[in-house]
DNA sequence: TTGCAAAATGTAATAAAATTTCATTAAGGC
DNA sequence: GCCTTAATGAAATTTTATTACATTTTGCAA
């Protein structure tokens, strides 16, 4: 993001001409890739050579070079759509479609992720009596991982992959406490009462689940993850592991958020975990 | 990643010089960048217009056309280097080091994956007379995740989390069988223990973990996840997740293997999932 | 094998694109 | 207002890519 970025900032002192070209590149980059120095040039109203000089001043070896790293940057800003997997792809191309589908997903959440309402779920973690996950279906193993992140915190977070044990658990939340509920599609019926019953309950209910889904609808706090398309049988669960980033990035936040000595106490725990390694 | 894998899969007809320009591309794509048509056709030994050729039978409009989508795929390839997170970090910027080291060790695990231990695992998979899936800790619900995944294939699959249990199964098993550990470090007590005493009983165990980790000499086919730095005490544990999306190509793998009738096994399961839905 | 058709490749010419040279014009300082 | 310096453009040059056409190779049937 640094050319398109660099040429966007307004502080940056350039010349007339140099100005026009850059205002040029930043409305439409994709355009210039399938641009000469003479039509960019012309669309500019600039001569060839000024075009060149603009590309040499920011310190490309000249026009062609400059386009390869437009390139290069509008491609790191925008994964390619993934493609379905075909049953005759070789294992490598499969390999690569599903890492590449992931990526796809880990950026589409990232742009999509909504930074207060993170900050709002740290705050109210940080502040619960007990934090509970609940999810079920592939959705328990990222409750289960979430727990075992936040286990090393001073928070007596819990995790129910259990539908019963989950609304047992649900009957006997208190606004002090906090319901995280954890679904791909937003539309399990029975997570969508547990919320619900949480929320009669005046408990504080986070979704990290798919946006304007009925679970999402129930929530007092909500944080994205697309669903994807899930068109064809051989499609990846992307979007899980969208969650577990998620995951990842509370507990983090978590952690800055803790007192200096809290340092000390993750690394005892490290050293404790040591006398388990070989 | 598609030029390159496409270039690099032996299965595509190509006319020798293709070949000799494809291997040239692969052995060193960055190099192609800063390269003209004249001086790759003298490096590959053939003409200019061959490469041209080259070019526009891969359905670019040129070589110059052709070197931009090479860049856009290094670009989306090669992340920028992951730095670690500062406690005095802003949101925002936590969450983008984050999913920023999430792809860089997604693009690790993926550029170091042995293709080839991946088609035996399928294989054995395939075969076996029943899978179990054993992790601890972090790893428990990986090994979750990967059953869940897999209760939809006609396959005995079985994920234990406990270490007693995951004992207690290891004596049981027979050469017939597959055990899949599953380790972050690789360096587990309990787990090595217990993939040593599943090969006592000459049963396959299929490592997900460190390579030249103790539990990767132990077992009979390793699928490679880098363990990473781990230096920092915010470190998002980003190999979990690599693990996770090897379990998904796995299962992607063993669905391609399944036979026609197949797809409408797991179009009825659909159906059925269908009805906890709202 | 031989001979033919089709595909692949190379040579040389051409066209396109980018860059350099040099003259001109505009901008800023005194 | 005049001079100096930076910015710009016209034209020429060089580099690069593409096309046209000739030649070679390859695959295949008789």
């Amino acid at each position: 993001m640094t050319i398109l970025s660099d040429l966007a900032d307004p502080r940056s002192k350039r010349s007339k001409s140099a100005q026009k070209i850059a205002a040029c590149v930043v409305a439409d980059p994709e355009a210039i890739l399938s641009t000469t120095t003479a039509s960019l040039a012309a669309k500019t109203g600039v001569s060839e050579p000024t075009v060149n000089r603009f590309c040499t001043g920011l310190g490309y070896k000249g026009f062609p070079d400059f386009k390869l790293a437009l390139a290069a940057e509008l491609a790191r800003k925008q994964p390619r759509i993934t493609h379905n997997i075909d049953p005759d792809d070789s294992a490598g191309k499969v390999v690569a479609k599903i890492f590449e589908s992931t990526h796809a997903s880990l950026c589409n959440t990232q742009d999509h992720l909504d930074l207060g309402a993170l900050q709002d779920v740290v705050e109210a973690m940080g502040n619960a009596r007990s934090v509970t996950f609940c999810g079920l279906g592939a959705s328990a193993s990222v409750a289960l991982d979430a727990q075992h992140k936040l286990l090393r915190f001073p928070i007596p977070v819990m995790a129910h992959t259990d539908i019963i044990n989950q609304r047992m658990l649900a009957v006997g939340l208190s606004p002090d406490d906090l319901l995280i509920c954890i679904s791909y599609t937003g539309r399990t019926k029975d997570i969508i009462e547990l919320a619900e019953l949480a929320r009669e309950r005046h408990c504080p209910v986070v979704g990290i689940t798919s946006p304007d889904s009925p679970l999402a609808r129930s929530c007092s706090l909500v944080l994205g993850v697309e669903t994807g398309e899930d068109t064809d049988l051989y499609t990846p669960m992307t979007s899980r592991i969208a969650q577990l980033v998620i995951v990842d990035i509370i507990a983090t936040c978590l952690a800055l958020r803790q007192p200096e000595e809290f340092s000390e106490h993750l690394r005892e725990i490290k050293r404790n975990l040591g006398k388990t390694r070989r």
